[in-house]
DNA sequence: CTATGTCCG
């Protein structure tokens, strides 16, 4: 009942709403007009002045002076145009890559040191070369060089190209390892691999004694791994004076890096872009949407050639930018065709696919994208970039557990990043809708570090195992936040993978051995106990993938229902463990998944994972039972690893978190959303803030199991005889146990001072981050009006 | 009572 009355209504909404959208953009139109000039608010760029200095548009709302010419650091894989590839041979390509002119003077430079920072610009063919020279300069008769990339695809594609130029087969002389695949062999002489892989690595083998040169390609973006492998490499080289450390770092952050390794030298390689005219914004723009929807018309319609790219924050933003630009053009007599195709990572293939595909003759392609296409993917032919200025980032607070994922204001790192990807295969223009002053003083100059505004449970777990000690000292090129280690330290003691002295227990160390979080893992492990590991072996595999739903938009109502049917009403864990065997039954059919709007992609990795940690749970003899439908087995299983984050019913439809008495709302998507079922204590795999703190993925559970599960947490006061009895008082009498909480805490800060007194070399400086929700913080907080476009 | 940026093992 409670369904139909939310579909029904939800419905109606929409459809008033999105007659009311189109009554009011006529109104609009017709206020208007359709002369170009006033549609777009900006003049038509007949010529546009390439030179600099100019207003392109003097009348308009929107207006743009050219800024400065830029030539980005933006990756040049190893695609060379085909053109020039059929003319030339493989060497004839090398040579005229730009770091040949300099392969000397960095041999030399490499030889004379043990680590080297190497600026390498965009087309420069660092990521190729480099490897090839260090083969062809004696280093492989000692050990492989290795190199790390931040991506799969790339650590593939290079590889691939690479042995392509050495002229042998791929896995033999020049190989790969990602997870999943490891594509190397004894021969093995270069080998290109994420820098996941590296950090796995060095857990069986700290010293990395199959290396004789280490290059971290791509360090500038700073992954979470590269940022760990920083200070655990940068230990290594000081053990062994054979091993080389190469670090590819952009310009604005070369001397920090060369600083970190111990003033090192900075080699400079030249790169090889198309120049990019930089137009900003001359007034700030109060709808980043309305301005981006304007901007690509007004290219569109200025008879220019070349593909447009568009830079949005999220999905939404996305369709309705797509949208808006297709209706505009829609209203416009005689105006050239466009095809808009929007990508995000969310998207089905297929339909990412698109945006490779070339356009029909005379159609211009306008894609409009999240930061995906800013490294992740390149697309040829852009000529235009739209740069709305704002992504979307994850920041964990510590001290109420909760990631954050909100709009913020991109870095001027970002920003030139994207501006680069109009000059890939041509003089491009790039657009920025925000004031130059903006860029100049709101924007930081590059992204804050993941490992600065991420949950760092399984660093501080990989760390341990590493035998680092104090984890306080370690050496990073920016320490997280203090709190965020301490709590990290705290989670793992919660899940007995450290023991009061802060030292990894066996569980601990059984734990490591799994490619996943920490409390995935304890899940893992405590199943075998529970003669469920079958089950939650699927349902764990089932979380460390990204979204398994799929919710097209125009078809929501329809993939809600399908949705719906295989819901299991007390638990989201078990509606995932549902799906995954009504998949198997179905013969792990993609055409099952379509039909019931679960993205293949998903599934197929679900399967991958699951069968990568069925190996590991083999290998540590562990045992492999289902419990058949016993499913309270489950979520009690499931409760065992995440007892400490607990809700409990307040009002209807209303929980607060346990630990933190913070409110907290069941995400829409849950089985338990909206359903006349509210159980009194629930526990969440994940709270994520976004519009409000939403619980994603909870199972109902009994709070007798809280207090035997997570006795450092809960206790029930007075245990009665029969089980209603238990649970009835469990429900009236769980207190959260907050003293023994924050004597852990003070456990650790005392360890800390101790520490500090030892060494005063002060090196670890606490970084303020962001704090999401304080708007005084994010001066940049855009207006979000795109769900109201058009009223 | 309504929605999720990008990666990695």
């Amino acid at each position: 009942m409670a369904i139909i009355a939310r579909k029904g209504s939800q419905l109606v909404r929409k459809h008033r709403e999105q007659k009311e959208r189109k009554k009011a953009q006529h109104k609009h139109w017709e206020l208007a007009g359709t002369k170009l000039g006033d549609i777009m608010g900006v003049k038509k760029t007949e010529d546009a002045d390439r030179s600099g200095g100019k207003a392109v548009g003097e009348d308009g709302k929107v207006d743009y002076r050219a800024e400065q010419k830029f030539a980005d650091h933006m990756r040049d894989k190893s695609e060379a145009s085909s053109d020039f590839a059929k003319k030339k041979t493989l060497l004839q390509q090398r040579q005229y890559l730009p770091i040949f002119a300099v392969r000397q003077q960095l041999l030399n430079i490499i030889r004379d040191n043990s680590i080297v920072i190497v600026v390498g610009e965009t087309g420069s063919g660092k990521t190729t070369q480099l490897t090839q020279y260090l083969h062809e300069d004696g280093y492989t008769s000692y050990g492989m060089v290795g190199c790390t990339q931040p991506r799969r695809v790339a650590a593939m594609s290079v590889a691939k190209r690479v042995s392509e130029e050495i002229g042998t087969n791929l896995g033999e002389e020049v190989g790969y390892a990602i997870r999943f695949e490891d594509c190397t062999s004894e021969k093995t002489l270069i080998k290109y691999m994420t820098d996941g892989i590296l950090l796995r690595e060095s857990l069986r083998e700290s010293d990395l004694d199959h290396y004789s040169a280490v290059i971290m390609d791509e360090a500038h973006e700073r992954s979470l791994n590269t940022d760990v492998l920083f200070g655990l490499l940068r230990d290594v080289v000081s053990r062994r004076t054979d091993l080389k450390l190469i670090v590819t770092s952009a310009t604005m952050d070369s001397d920090k890096f060369a600083a970190f390794f111990g003033n090192v030298p900075i080699f400079h390689i030249p790169g090889r872009t198309f120049p990019v005219d930089i137009l900003f914004s001359k007034t700030p723009q109060e709808d980043y949407v309305e301005a981006a929807v304007k901007q690509g018309l007004q290219i569109h319609l200025s008879g220019l050639i070349g593909d447009i790219l568009i830079f949005m924050p999220g999905q939404e933003d996305i369709e309705v930018t797509s949208d808006q630009i297709v209706e505009r053009l829609e209203d416009l007599e005689n105006a050239p065709a466009l095809t808009v195709l929007p990508i995000y990572s969310q998207l089905p293939s297929d339909l990412q696919a698109k945006i490779f595909q070339k356009a029909p003759d005379g159609v211009r392609k306008c894609i409009v994208a999240t930061n995906i296409a800013e490294t992740s993917l390149t697309v040829d032919g852009i000529m235009f970039v739209v740069d709305a200025g704002y992504c979307k980032l994850k920041v964990f607070n510590p001290r109420i557990g909760m990631d954050a994922l909100q709009v913020y204001p991109i870095s001027q790192a970002n920003a030139n990043q994207r501006s680069g990807r109009a000059g890939r295969t041509g003089p491009g223009q790039c657009y920025r809708l925000y004031t130059q002053s903006a860029y100049k003083n709101e924007m930081l100059t590059t992204t804050i570090p993941e490992i600065q505004r991420t949950n760092l449970a399984n660093v501080v777990l990989l760390l341990k195992s590493l035998g680092v000690q104090d984890l306080l000292l370690f050496h990073f090129m920016d320490p997280p936040p203090e709190d965020n280690m301490l709590n990290s330290m705290y989670q793992l003691w919660i899940l007995g993978a450290l023991d009061n002295t802060g030292s990894l227990t066996p569980t601990g160390r059984l734990m490591v051995e799994f490619p996943l979080d920490p409390a995935l893992s304890k899940m893992l492990i405590v199943s075998c106990d529970m003669a469920c590991s079958a089950d939650i072996l699927i349902i764990v595999s089932m979380l460390s993938v990204p979204a398994i739903f799929y919710r097209p938009k125009g078809r929501e109502e329809e993939s809600d229902q399908v949705r719906e049917k295989f819901s299991v009403p007390e638990s989201d864990h078990l509606t995932y463990l549902n799906v995954y065997m009504q998949w198997k039954n179905n013969n792990y059919s993609s055409n099952w998944c379509n039909d019931h709007f679960i993205h293949t992609k998903a599934m197929r990795k679900v399967r991958e994972v699951r069968s990568q940690l069925k190996d590991i749970m083999v290998q540590q003899r562990m045992n492999l039972i289902s419990c058949g439908s016993d499913w309270d087995i489950i979520r009690k299983c499931i409760c065992a690893a995440y007892f400490h984050q607990a809700a409990k019913l307040k009002g209807i439809g209303e929980y607060v978190n346990v630990r933190t008495g913070m409110p907290c709302h069941l995400h829409p998507t849950s089985s338990l959303f909206g359903m006349g079922y509210t159980p009194d204590y629930i526990i969440y795999h994940e709270l994520v803030m976004t519009t409000k703190e939403y619980m994603q993925c909870v199972t109902s559970v009994d709070g007798e199991w809280l207090a035997e599960l997570g006795p450092m947490f809960y206790s029930v006061k007075q245990a009665g005889k029969s089980r209603t009895e238990n649970r009835r008082r469990a429900k009236e009498d769980i207190i959260n146990m907050e003293e023994e909480m924050s004597m852990a805490e003070e456990q650790l800060q005392a360890r800390r001072e101790e520490q500090d007194k030892k060494t005063n070399t002060g090196t670890v400086k606490v970084v303020k981050i962001c704090t999401p929700g304080r708007k005084d913080e994010a001066p940049m907080t855009p207006r979000r009006t795109p769900a109201r476009f058009g009223l």
